[in-house]
DNA sequence: CTTTCTGCAAACGATTTGCAGCAGC
DNA sequence: GCTGCTGCAAATCGTTTGCAGAAAG
């Protein structure tokens, strides 16, 4: 974690910016978090972050390559750690309450996923730079 | 294709709705794309088609389990044919342009989610029902 | 002091909805 | 007719932005 903030103040330095208390908070909320947070839900754990500071500094934090965007199945825009600071992972969603969880990628996986996309470079012209991988289902509290 | 509009037909009747010229046009534009389409690039293609009506009509088919709603990287809603209409696939997804191709899915591949899916279940209480494969990069126009 | 950051309130834009008229049974 | 479908225009709601003041260097 003093880890993620310290790669966190460099890379942000680098684009003309400070790890601020607000900015420090997002982090350590992600971090702490067991898979990406929606804003409401970042909000709900922080109430004094104001809304527009929350959203602006998440633009930051990605301009930065510090955090990422994650597209769910519900309306909501959720939030992670860039992967080169949480590690390659995938995601388990839930069809039923729509929490999504980490886990971490499995070895035998990968290179099944490399290997496919080896394969669709060559037939269509497409380069893959990464993928991303989730399991729609039940959570073990919905089931 | 007349097959996907008759098991339409069928599914909507059993969902108390009809199979209208407008729902006829999108399963037709859905089924001859690509790939998932937004409902902008839709209107493109069928100017004629008033935005409520697409909206509006596309949720329907989806309550009929007719077509599948898909989160890209922009802000746009996707919709494609639902799964056992179109058959099991994954996409391509271009970070440079947006643009959302479909890729029939690799044997291998599906073998190793599977084993990846039931793992996660012994370890952690999720029961995966489906699973989303996105390959991330540039696609050959783009490069 | 200059530049960045913050929070409020207003703006934006994709999507949804209310409603009056039209079409299918 | 009754019920569902359509298209227009207005509303909704997550997200973005303008602006004036506070904080950092």
């Amino acid at each position: 974690m003093g880890d993620v903030l310290e790669t966190a103040a460099t890379r942000l330095r680098g684009v003309g910016q400070r790890l601020t208390p607000n900015r420090t908070t997002l982090l350590e909320t992600l971090a702490a978090a067991p898979g990406p947070l929606t804003i409401p839900a970042i909000r709900e754990l922080h109430p004094e972050l104001a809304q527009s500071s929350a959203y602006r500094n998440l633009v930051v934090l990605e301009e930065a390559g510090i955090v990422h965007r994650v597209a769910g199945t519900d309306e909501f825009v959720r939030w992670e750690l860039a992967e080169d600071l949480a590690g390659h992972h995938h995601h388990l969603i839930c069809a039923s309450c729509g929490r999504v969880d980490d886990v971490p990628a499995s070895a035998g996986l990968e290179r099944s996923v490399a290997a496919a996309a080896a394969a669709i470079t060559r037939a269509t012209g497409f380069t893959t730079q990464h993928h991303r991988i989730d399991l729609v289902g039940v959570c073990r509290d919905c089931a």
